[in-house]
DNA sequence: TTGTTGACTCTGA
DNA sequence: CTCAGAGCCAACA
């Protein structure tokens, strides 16, 4: 029989950042490892994701805590911009802590 | 089928 | 602390 994909790896990284509250943020690194495959492969997930879809794509940060950079251009003020809103701090060089705000998938 | 690209992460200096 | 290079996996042509 033909192999199928179980479940598409760009699915299951939408349903982890659905499961991401507001005021948290997670890392690319983070939800590759939860997922079994690399930080890459997420930051493509959420850059191939639809516009109008209802995934909070904005909790997605790198790992130095910091909004990363998109090839589109003002994504990441974007971004920015949605996580102050919903209650997040931002240091000098608009940087999270992430020891603050990185939520945790295991914690449920 | 292979090769290139991409919203990253890690290690070393 | 910052900067640079190498590794990584998945999708697209």
């Amino acid at each position: 029989m033909s192999q199928q994909t179980p479940t598409p790896i760009y699915q299951r990284i939408y349903l982890l950042v659905r499961q991401i509250p507001a005021g948290y943020v997670t890392t690319y690194g983070q939800l590759g490892r939860l997922v079994g495959c690399s930080a890459r492969t997420v930051g493509f997930a959420l850059a191939a994701l639809p516009p109008g879809n209802d995934t909070p794509w904005q909790r997605v940060i790198n790992s130095k805590g910091q909004v990363s950079t998109r090839t589109d251009g003002e994504g990441n003020i974007l971004q920015y911009d949605l996580l102050v809103a919903e209650g997040l701090h931002f240091d000098a060089g608009q940087r999270l802590d992430l020891q603050r705000y990185q939520w945790n998938f295991l914690r449920c």
